[in-house]
DNA sequence: TGCTTATTTAAGCAAATGCTAAAATACAAT
DNA sequence: ATTGTATTTTAGCATTTGCTTAAATAAGCA
């Protein structure tokens, strides 16, 4: 004889669970999803080797264009182009013509959000701090 | 008759591109090597939208245990856990078994380093700022 | 010793990612 | 107009990711 016929079959409530925190986080999820969906796509987009590396240059070289990463990375002019790509519509960086070469850079915003991991990563401190 | 038969294939060196600008990169870029594998590691990790919010739920819960996040998240158990040894292998998170419950938290390092993204997150100004 | 509770792990699979190679686009210069 | 330079885009493919389902592990309790 089956006696919680409506219980989800997700949830899993152990017997001293407070049901009150979970409430709160559920609350806190709805509240900021759109918020965790825009952070984590644009964490995602930097938590790429290449990418980040291509950040970190453009941010220390103010501008760079595909052909110069390409040289720089070791990478086909195709590939850069493709992350590039990813990266410009996501708007972190942007681009600037001048003549027939297409220069990149950093958008200030992502300049500025960027910076605390450059500085961290310049003075090589990752070892020591992560 | 082949002129530069030396020439690396990869190597894309437009006619005003700066070679000094391109060496500079590329010793950077060499230096900084390691670096640039932990951080963006780090930052694929906390890319994804689940573990995102796994994150940022421990950030404000301090401790929770997979089957309160997978109340939380509706997710299965068995998905959140995958995603929980994800940041545990990388020392995002530590664990802390009380009786059967393992409960799970931040580590002091990461607690830090993602904190400015989740004030951010928290004041819920992501589409302001970025 | 079993039985329940809490959690992890393994196998399998659909979807996403990042590359290569080739074709297409865009501007400049003759 | 045609050629060269700089770059993007497309198609295809191997690898990785994140989930589901089912089996395995671990601790508490009768």
């Amino acid at each position: 004889m089956t006696i919680f016929v409506f219980m989800e079959n997700n949830s899993c409530i152990r017997q001293q669970a407070d049901i009150k925190q979970i409430n709160r986080c559920k609350d806190r999820v709805a509240e900021l999803n759109g918020s965790f969906d825009y952070l984590s796509n644009g964490l995602e987009l930097a938590g790429n080797n290449v990418r980040l590396k291509i950040l970190f240059l453009l941010y220390e070289e103010k501008q760079l264009c595909v052909c110069d990463l390409s040289d720089v990375l070791g990478m086909t002019i195709s590939a850069v182009s493709q992350h590039l790509r990813k990266l410009k519509d996501r708007k972190l960086i942007e681009t600037e013509r001048q003549a027939q070469t297409i220069f990149y850079s950093l958008t200030n915003e992502y300049k500025n959000l960027l910076e605390p991991f450059f500085i961290i990563l310049d003075e090589n401190k990752i070892f020591e701090t992560i």
